[in-house]
DNA sequence: CAGTTATATAACCGTCAAGGCATGTACGGG
DNA sequence: CCCGTACATGCCTTGACGGTTATATAACTG
């Protein structure tokens, strides 16, 4: 991976900024209007999740749309997978102990 | 959620720590070693990760054993559902496109 | 209970990243 | 063409965070 994927999830503005293009593509002027920061900001934020690879952008007439792009989730949920065999064993764990009482 | 626990997640240094006690319970003294960091260092990056419920610890004689918790890691797999949703639409996407051809 | 081992905390420092403002650039409309 | 709109970039300040050294606390050991 090029940068942390991680990383750039942990901020919280940029998660907002996530969760509006999951519903539908924005541009950025949309993004500015519904996050109540300034263009700047939103447009950094949107330079560093553009560089790890979670929207991607088209131009559309004077304005830029920026839409999801799956993979970096896919590459989180590939890191978790292993710990998700460990809670696995948990719930196995519980489930066992629950039909022993 | 008390702490932030992607931001958690986003150093590397507590990621390895992660994946040192997805294997097996550690003790600080264990970690320093295979980590290759000043005690101070390991301890304080315990502590965030116990504060923010990723381990929790026990004391053995005069070690303290680290182990993982799934919480967290739970938490982590629920954020990411709606966006694992996303990612199957492409998919599905995708085998129509290939089911066509 | 004095010394030693294992871990936690304190104080300090350097780095880095997020935000704001100012400015540059690109594209369209008149 | 030139102006206005939409967005990007540069520069600066500031606050948060990771690392180190030094020190405090806790628990076993003889």
């Amino acid at each position: 991976m090029p940068v942390d994927a991680i990383a750039v999830l942990a901020e919280p503005t940029r998660r907002r900024i996530l969760d509006e293009l999951r519903l539908a593509e924005r541009s950025v002027g949309d993004l500015v209007a519904t996050l109540d920061l300034s263009q700047p900001a939103v447009s950094k934020h949107l330079k560093v999740l553009r560089e790890a690879g979670f929207v991607s952008s088209r131009t559309a007439a004077q304005h830029r749309i920026y839409r999801l792009e799956p993979g970096p989730f896919r590459a989180l949920d590939a890191w978790l997978a292993p710990y998700r065999r460990m809670w696995n064993r948990h719930l196995d764990a519980l489930e066992r102990h629950l039909e022993e009482s």
